[in-house]
DNA sequence: TAGATTGTTAATCGATTAACAATC
DNA sequence: TAGATTGTTAATCGATTAACAATC
């Protein structure tokens, strides 16, 4: 595979910045470290890439094929130090440091988000919750969060260096709060409504669709 | 996206009918179709594959090469007809009927859920909701929903005919559900949690993580 | 017609797998 | 040592893409 190479050809500007991952690599790796976390929170030392395999759905071959394109970070036969590729990954998704979001819609989706280990455990810090229903400013959610009103949302964006915007609002609500989100800088929004959002060129949109993975699954329960 | 198939054992005849989906193939699907269910709900008449392309972040030719597998469905100059390559698309995938689903916990995540279209879109009935904590016992929720005993599980199962089990338990209740679940015949379990859930080689365990998804879609914000 | 968009081909790229030596 | 598991190669298969003729 060829990022695994340092490029040969005329243009190689390899100046110590390394290449960009391809599409795949990058999910895939994605769902290592999300196993890896996992795994490192159960006290576990050691992992195979069969048990990487068994977790991830991704072919054993094709992760140690993956690994050793950014160096031999496993042992034969013990497996992978679960701490120390664990920071390997984060280091070549480039995603060791912390990043701000900010979350919209403080009904049960959003105070699920915020009561939720997931983010914090991948390095994003939910620095506010907005919502524009009045009754619910002030109110405490989660840990160390209150509700704000709507009207902040460029300062806090512009303070506190917001790069994601995830949006838990309802489906009607998404396309403004997201356009409001562009307008104020945002170049991430993560929607987690089943609205069909609309952004510029420069701006990306991630849709989660639960029920897309589950009909995806279905498929193959059912053939 | 890369995703194993579960291990079909010595079912594998192509009897005449359809020939099962490659995973790709059967994933982008899932997607297309999500992005018509909500095209349908605002009322587009249209859509060609530049816009399913614009928001499934599924190449353009990729999706016209994948339809055209099973049929003319598009007319050039003018698109798809949102209405017929819906009900298309769920012939294809087998999904046209309707699925009957159970989910547990009734916190914030099992309300939100329960209270999303996103499924019932896509022909899946939640037919019961279960949660362990005798003070939810009895609760309403959402539209036609209330909290049962976890004791009535298995009558559950077997009279609803479910096949998929939803989690949205906490971490550290995940397996011993998802336990119970394969006890009582549910081969396809949906995990919201952020455990590491382990199953017999006939189920299959999906787990949805948001913050993976946004992981990698931010390292190509980053990069 | 003129512009738009599909359907399809051919070339390229990435994923998967079997196999196995190295080595813990 | 014996068993396990990584790292790696090579071959194959399937997915992806650019390009463009067909045609609405």
């Amino acid at each position: 595979m060829s990022y695994q190479e340092p490029s040969t050809g005329a243009q190689g500007l390899v100046d110590g910045t390394s290449e960009r991952l391809s599409l795949g690599v990058a999910a895939r790796l994605s769902r290592y470290l999300q196993v890896l976390t996992q795994a490192r929170k159960m006290g576990k030392q050691t992992i195979s890439s069969h048990e990487l395999a068994d977790y991830t759905h991704v072919n054993s071959t094709q992760i140690r094929r993956d690994l050793s394109g950014f160096g031999k970070f496993g042992k034969r036969g013990v497996g992978y130090n679960v701490e120390s590729l664990h920071s390997q990954i984060r280091k070549i998704l480039h995603t060791s440091g912390q990043h701000n979001i900010v979350l919209f819609g403080a009904g049960h989706l959003g105070q699920a988000i915020a009561g939720s280990a997931v983010f914090a455990d991948h390095g994003f810090r939910i620095v506010a919750l907005f919502d524009t229903d009045p009754a619910r400013l002030g109110t405490r959610v989660g840990e160390s969060l209150t509700v704000r009103a709507y009207g902040d949302l460029e300062t806090v964006i512009r303070d506190e260096d917001v790069v994601v915007g995830v949006l838990a609002v309802p489906t009607e609500a998404a396309q403004s709060v997201a356009d409001d989100l562009v307008e104020a800088g945002v170049r991430v929004i993560f929607n987690y409504s089943d609205a069909l959002v609309q952004v510029p060129p420069e701006v990306t949109v991630h849709t989660s669709s639960p029920a897309v993975d589950l009909l995806y699954a279905l498929y193959f329960y059912l053939t």
